[in-house]
Parts: C-alpha cells; structure tokens; sequence
DNA sequence: AACGGCACCTGGTCGC
DNA sequence: TGCGACCAGGTGCCGT
C-alpha cells in the first residue's frame, strides 16, 4: 500500500493528536511481524511523552521521551487516530492509547510492516543509516543523481525505487516520473542524458508532492488517520492503464515485467532503448 | 560492488 | 459454488 505520500499522509494526520500527550497503554495482540514487536514495548512506552511525529523515508517516527517508535506499514499497514477505543477489528495488531483518550491503531492484514522501538539516534537506526537522500529535501539534485547513475546498467526504474540512491519512489510513483520524463522503464541509468536526469529528477519531486497534496493513492485500502482514502488514484498516467489509451498521444499503453513487478508506459512517448539506442 | 531473485503474509480476483 | 493459481502499494537478505 503506502509509498512516500501516503505515509506522509499519515504522519501528518496523526501527529496533532499524539503530541504533547503521554502514552497510557499500549496493547499488542498480534507480535508476529516482519520483525517481532519486542516483548517490553508497552512497559517501555507506558508513562512516556509523545514530542514529535516525524517522517524518514517510508518509516513513520514517533518521537517519545526517552526514544523513537519505528514504524513501517509495510504493503498493507494502515494506522488510525480513534477518539475512544472502539473494538478491535480483524488485524488490528497493535494500540497506543494516549491520555487524551485518542488511541493510535495499528491495522496490517500481511504484516509486512513493523513497530519497533530505539534509545539510538535514529541516524544510526540499521533500518535507516544505508537509506538515500529524500527526494523533497534539498538534498537531491540533479547533480547528485547524475553522479549515482554514472556506470549504472541495471533498469532504471529499478534504480529509482532502490532506497540507497532516493527514499520514498515505490511502485506505482515510479511509474508515474518516468512517464513524465519520457523515459523507458528498462534504459540504464548510465545512458540517461543530462536532459533526462534534470527531468527524472523534478518529476519524482513533483509526482510525490501533488501526491501529497492530494492526500495520497487509495488503490485498494490505503486510508489515512481518519480512515478515508487518498484522491490521487484519479490522477494516475498509466499505473493501472495498461491498454488505455496515452493522455499524450493515445498510443495504447503497455506493461512490462521488471523485478517481478509490473511497469507500464507508453512505447511512443517512453522510447525503448533497444529499437531506438 | 552490482545485480537478480526470494522470502515474509493475507486476501481479492480470475479462470476452470 | 469451489478450488487453485496468480496478483498486490515494500524491502532486507541471499547467492552469483
């Protein structure tokens, strides 16, 4: 489910009701994650502050007291801001109840995603030290990408959704920039041009801001703290528009296979690089 | 070092 | 109606 935008969603949808409060309780029902939630999570979190709810790549950061709560949704993670407990629905794994009442909910049907808890400086976090620059931050550039191209041969949609070289671009937002570039899903990075990395570059930028704004992609069942989807779905180029027509030349649109996932794009207007070189 | 592939898990959809 | 195959938004880790 959540790429950049919809964790981003998250975050800010839940940070006004969790800062400045103390933690209350915290239930755990189901432990078995991609990695277990520890034992001592309640105990360590009982009584602490909520400072501050950040975001590093796709991992939300609940700043307490004394540490930082990990958490990543994973493919199928959604977490909810409820005013009281209400019951627990089916995979609703985990709870944070704070002082005012409100409760954070943890619902993850495939558990791919995780909670976790750290004392360290969140830099030096294993899940977060190797992680790229953010693509919204200052931090990445055309020259920067232009200088982690360089020798690259692998696809270069692959490239994009490697978080060693930029956070946040997943499956579907990868897609989406290359389309906007006019860039084949399967040219090299090391091919692009200096023209071709300015636009990748400003195109994942802009398609995770207007993500944002939209509130993130709702394909299936991604909400936000409110539980309600994202607008974004209706904007999508060519995500999920396999044999629908191009929005630019009304070129029928075609999927191919890359690292077992599927990339669609338009042959006119995203060259492939064999036929064209 | 760079790259491809697999694994983790549930649930929805599709074809027979 | 039932059942198996396949697919899904992520990503760490393994082998080559």
């Amino acid at each position: 489910m959540p790429e950049l935008p919809e964790v981003e969603t998250t975050r800010s949808g839940i940070s006004p009701g969790l800062v400045g409060q103390p933690i209350r309780e915290v239930i755990v029902r189901e432990h078995r994650f991609r990695w277990p939630i520890p034992d001592d999570l309640p105990a360590l979190l009982n009584g602490q502050q909520v400072v501050s709810v950040t975001r590093r790549s796709k991992y939300l950061l609940i700043h307490v007291t004394k540490g930082i709560v990990i958490i990543h949704l994973g493919m199928s993670g959604s977490l909810r801001l409820l005013k009281s407990a209400s019951p627990a629905a089916k995979h609703d794994h985990v709870d944070i109840v704070m002082a005012n009442g409100y409760v954070l909910r943890f619902n993850d049907p495939r558990r791919f995603g995780c909670v976790l808890y750290t004392t360290d400086p969140i830099a030096h976090h294993p899940l977060i030290r190797h992680l790229g620059p953010e693509p919204l931050s200052d931090d990445f550039t055309p020259d920067y990408f232009a200088q982690r191209c360089r020798l690259r041969k692998l696809p270069i949609k692959n490239f994009i959704m490697d978080a060693k070289v930029v956070v946040g671009v997943g499956n579907i937002y990868a897609n989406e920039a290359l389309f906007l570039s006019g860039i084949h899903p399967n040219r090299t990075p090391s091919s692009l041009t200096k023209r071709e990395i300015d636009a990748l570059t400003h195109n994942i930028r802009a398609i995770l801001a207007q993500a944002i704004k939209r509130g993130g992609t709702t394909l299936k069942d991604f909400s936000n703290a409110e539980g309600k989807p994202g607008y974004f779905a209706q904007e999508l180029l060519v995500y999920g528009r396999k044999g629908m027509t191009c929005t630019v030349c009304k070129t029928p649109l075609v999927e191919v296979r890359l690292q077992n996932r599927s990339s669609v794009f338009c042959p006119q207007c995203q060259p492939d690089p064999q036929t064209t070189s």
